[in-house]
DNA sequence: ATTATATTTGAACATATGTTCAAGTGTTTA
DNA sequence: TAAACACTTGAACATATGTTCAAATATAAT
């Protein structure tokens, strides 16, 4: 049995669009790529996170406090903030202080924020 | 035992911080609606259907082809780009053509794409 | 040294998500 | 009318994700 099933009965009904298409279409490590950059962006914590870190640089323990969540959840999302270069860390004693450091994602934020408000 | 064990523990090193990052911060309901858009462009299959609308109008059965993916799973997703008003259709026989319908959404799209690319 | 504080981590858990498969709708062609 | 076609849909399935809880690490204060 053929595991690509159904993809090998599509045919085509317009084989000139479909191939014009095809020429300019993302690879799937563009798309991947993408669809990840966006996936940060794609939940309510790491978007307050991200909100919260726009206007001050703050420790874990305020960043829980602000939104009412335990500090392990923000520890946790901010590791995932934290693989992606998008906020970075500075230590100082027993705190940490957590800061923003992608531009590119700010700006997508603020467009995604943009967006909403209109 | 209470639910918010961990939440009601946290005290806030810096309550100035705090407070003047809590006067501004974002609704949930804010929060909510900004991710749910980014979600939208947050995974593969979608950035390629949209990428693939941005050039041409298609129809199901040619963005399957495009996309070497079965025709059932194509539809399950533009269902879910109709639902988010990202995508229109039209009906022209038994064909559905799909193309895009959103312009805040090609431009997030635009962005990250050229956040990746850069 | 012991205790307290700030944060991180791993496992467990529930929920959400994307694809497949089979069956359904509606339209067209034979 | 029957068969073919284009698409949609619901259920099942596997995988991914976010939070909690308990335990671990690391630094500071007593």
């Amino acid at each position: 049995m053929n595991k690509h099933h159904d993809v090998c009965e599509v045919r085509s009904v317009d084989k000139k669009k479909v191939r014009s298409v095809m020429k300019s279409m993302l690879t799937d490590h563009e798309a991947i790529n993408l669809s990840e950059t966006f996936s940060v962006l794609a939940d309510p914590t790491r978007t307050k996170i991200i909100y919260a870190l726009s206007s001050e640089e703050l420790c874990v323990c305020d960043i829980a406090g602000i939104l009412g969540m335990s500090v392990s959840a923000i520890s946790h999302q901010l590791r995932i903030l934290r693989n992606m270069r998008i906020v970075k860390f500075r230590k100082e004693a027993k705190m940490v202080y957590y800061s923003l450091d992608d531009e590119h994602i700010s700006r997508l934020f603020n467009e995604g924020l943009k967006h909403i408000r209109e």
